[in-house]
DNA sequence: CTGAAAGCGCTAACAG
DNA sequence: CTGTTAGCGCTTTCAG
């Protein structure tokens, strides 16, 4: 149904090959008999078949994208960097939510490798076993981890700079004055928020530190747990603006003002955090530039294996930033 | 390098073809010589190239969605509605960001019809020109268009019931008393926005209807125009949460406590509306339920499609449900 | 039930 | 500079 080469190589009376090398702009042929097959593949509204293109060349300009969840603003705003940078080099990305299930991850990376994707980049945790990871390596595509600090070498990795954000946040509520400050995160051994909680303790080595769920609800549940127990705490460093807005609202349920009565700080910088009441003070992580950061180096990587070369994994940390709005306040 | 149906043929002694029928399940093939093929294909960790199988078949088990962006909550819902469906009927997912910019969009367009995805859906304003749609439709693939109520016959469209959520929302506010009611809502001539307006007019004949940016920022524009030139209103219709947000700020700012002296109900049910304070009292959309809807009738129409059929185009119009919360009083 | 052969639409040597 | 030839890895008639 489509029109292919060899319609347009019978209307310019040529073969195939020269419309091949005439549209890719391949050396070797004659300026008029390009500009010929180029004027009637445009009138025949000729587009290459990508797919006959990718069987070929082995490449199929894609990458792909394989997250825990859509919904989840910091991987929206991440997959809108990469799709936007992939896009600015003819790439398409698809997207694969594998929730925090290494099953799904995997059928995953599986149906992508059998697509041949030329690149993947992935959260989630734990990913894999060793023979997993064995399997992927050796599928010999570029692979770069989002929020894996303490990964194997094998993959590319990308992320902010965790400690960093946490030494800034319990740095900030002491200048501030707070002597008393709670830090509220998930699980133990998480590495990103294991992070997180290092440099907050780097600051403030006297921090309380809860455990809980990384969620609005988390954060609801762990805030009553520290008003119950630490009713004299003045400042709290949430871990993920998530936690920090389970805070702000457990605050309201019990009458503390915020910031008069609780100083709140968040992490991550998602978009609402500017939005709700008080505006959120929080740490800001270059999601966006994370997700143009991990296309980017997979697009350099698979073009170096095109080239027959060996791409040196990389692994680049993004710097983090503090974001004052309304939340926190001086004692 | 990776392993071909070539290497499980060898292995197994047999030709290309039977290793073909034995693995795809296709009838004639003896019970025995497909065990072992499938044995084989399994030891070697065979897994079908799919670029190779789609330039025969034709087919790429591959959707691609066009959207403005998906840091929208709106559409990350959606996305996450898309993508499940689609995985469940082992299809994949490519994400465009078009933002509202009519060339990006045919771009991604092209793009993806060149890479044979099997179906489309689309949102974003004002879709191309005639000759544009026409291509489009020329293509053969079918397309779902998001939330474009009155759009050529050509296309299948999912949409929810705008009108109902919109005189759901005018009938609730007169049920708590109000009078002095405002429906801030975004530019005029928007199809969604249109439809929402109307159903409230029809629940509210004497409302009063303001124009601008379907934003946060335009909700706060929108609101200090209202309170400047209304100061009796007593309730307002957002036509969406994030204008609705926008409204809340700005009474804030006013001194205007919501809901004791000023009632707000919002469009959309994002997520955040139970976060913030007050919860937002809304109107829900079958956002997920809209994503998995526009992925079944893609892969339907596909299926018809390959089988030599011809699809009719399918107009699904999704229910909404008003969700109360606690941003709005009787008076 | 299985094999041989053709071909999807394109690129890429290799000749001429 | 252009044409001929050979596949990429798979499915699918068509024979046997």
């Amino acid at each position: 149904m489509p029109v292919t080469i060899r319609d347009v190589a019978r209307e310019a009376g040529v073969t195939v090959s020269t419309v091949s090398r005439s549209l890719n702009g391949a050396y070797g042929v004659n300026q008029t008999t390009r500009e010929k097959v180029v004027a009637i593949a445009r009138r025949l509204n000729y587009s290459p078949n990508r797919v006959a293109r990718g069987l070929v060349t082995g490449q199929t300009q894609t990458l792909a994208l394989i997250i825990s969840d859509i919904r989840n603003p910091f991987f929206a705003e991440v997959a809108r960097g990469a799709q936007d940078c992939a896009n600015r080099a003819g790439f398409d990305l698809v997207l694969c939510n594998a929730d925090l299930e290494p099953a799904a991850q995997m059928r995953y990376v599986r149906s992508m490798l059998a697509k041949r994707v030329d690149g993947l980049i992935m959260n989630s945790v734990m990913l894999f076993s060793r023979e997993e990871r064995d399997e992927l390596a050796a599928s010999g595509i570029p692979v770069v981890l989002l929020n894996r600090p303490r990964q194997t070498k094998a993959f590319s990795i990308i992320c902010a700079d965790n400690v960093q954000g946490g030494k800034l946040a319990g740095a900030y509520l002491r200048k501030l004055g707070h002597r008393k400050i709670a830090h509220l995160t998930g699980p133990k051994q998480h590495g990103n928020l294991t992070d997180r909680s290092d440099g907050f303790l780097s600051a403030c080595a006297d921090g309380i530190v809860i455990h809980g769920e990384q969620t609005f609800r988390g954060g609801c549940a762990m805030a009553r747990q520290l008003f119950d127990e630490h009713p004299d705490v003045t400042a709290v460093f949430a871990a993920s603006d998530a936690i920090a807005f389970g805070v702000i609202r457990e605050a309201w349920n019990r009458g503390l003002r915020v910031p008069a009565d609780l100083s709140v700080i968040g992490f991550d910088n998602v978009e609402v955090s500017g939005i709700i009441h008080p505006p959120l003070t929080t740490v800001h992580q270059p999601k966006y530039e994370m997700g143009e950061a991990a296309v980017e180096i997979l697009i350099k990587h698979a073009r170096q294996i095109a080239g027959g070369a060996t791409p040196m994994p990389e692994h680049r940390i993004l710097g983090v930033q503090l974001i004052e709005r309304e939340s926190c306040r001086a004692v």
